[in-house]
DNA sequence: CTTTTGGTTCGGTATTTTCAGAACTAAAAG
DNA sequence: CTTTTAGTTCTGAAAATACCGAACCAAAAG
């Protein structure tokens, strides 16, 4: 039994920004798991935590915080002498899983490559676009990661 | 009666195409419409074309390219003393309606800062990484576009 | 060895999504 | 006015998904 509660307020941005996530792809529970963790005043919560404060079954919580592990929305670590995980978002990381995630988006140069090759040359004007589109792709795929870097050299600089 | 066809390689290369579509957040049958206009030899399709190309029926068709018109990933034309539409795929547009998706879910930050703002201040570890976070995306939502614009002007330069 | 803790795995149900088919419609053609 | 064309809309079935509960398991505590 778990002696956290939310507030009003907490839960209804939990429901809020759980359909955000909805909105971009993410489960419902996965979502809400989410939010949970940022919106919760706890930066972390343990399995049981989870469970209690949004009310699921154990089999939900296992495997939803399983799949946002996968996925590195949320990380744990242990404590000495205790059993349980504690859980939390990994927005630490986000930055990284981030760009990360626009590098797996940019693989749609490589089917989009394929799909050139094998068309007909009957149609110039239409390849062209084509072609102008892969270039752009290719283009943020490398600005990209710069703009990236600049970030961090920035923040650097800033924190001396 | 369509007299167009698909080699097998054309085949295949729409269920690959549409799987990439698809784990993308859009829906199968729209992702293979995307895919057959862009890997069909025609640039330009009619609704009972896509309807006999993909094997489907006419209210799946209709739904499904009004979704793609809705989200500006197909665009369509008239011809002279000819009722039918002829749909292609918006590659033209693309560049653009990507940049705006990106607009769209920069509105993340609107939701992060709403947390932050109702979060105890006694987490000031997590609260810094969290506008840590804000900031970044705060950052990509200015030079995102900025980016755009630089390949726009170099585009345009290259062209003459 | 037995019990408790902190989960995972399996099987089933309820909900949601995806699609087909039939009935419908508005505009053009005959 | 009737028929044809080029779709749209509605209903429902099938498939996929999300979730629960119960059984299970491995490590630690008693």
């Amino acid at each position: 039994m778990t002696n956290i509660q939310l507030t009003q307020d907490q839960k209804e941005l939990i429901e809020r920004m759980g359909v955000f996530y909805e909105q971009h792809g993410i489960q419902p529970m996965e979502g809400r798991i989410m939010s949970l963790l940022i919106v919760c005043d706890e930066p972390e919560l343990t399995f049981d935590q989870i469970r209690e404060l949004l009310g699921i079954s154990k089999s939900t919580t296992s495997s939803a915080l399983n799949m946002l592990m996968l996925t590195k929305h949320v990380i744990y670590r242990t404590k000495p002498g205790d059993r349980k995980r504690y859980f939390a978002s990994n927005i630490v990381q986000w930055q990284q899983s981030f760009t990360e995630n626009f590098q797996k988006f940019f693989e749609v140069i490589k089917i989009m490559k394929e799909a050139l090759a094998q068309r007909t040359s009957e149609t110039p004007e239409f390849n062209r676009q084509m072609a102008e589109f892969i270039e752009f792709i290719e283009y943020l795929s490398v600005e990209f990661p710069r703009l990236y870097q600049e970030w961090l050299q920035r923040n650097n600089e800033k924190k001396q």
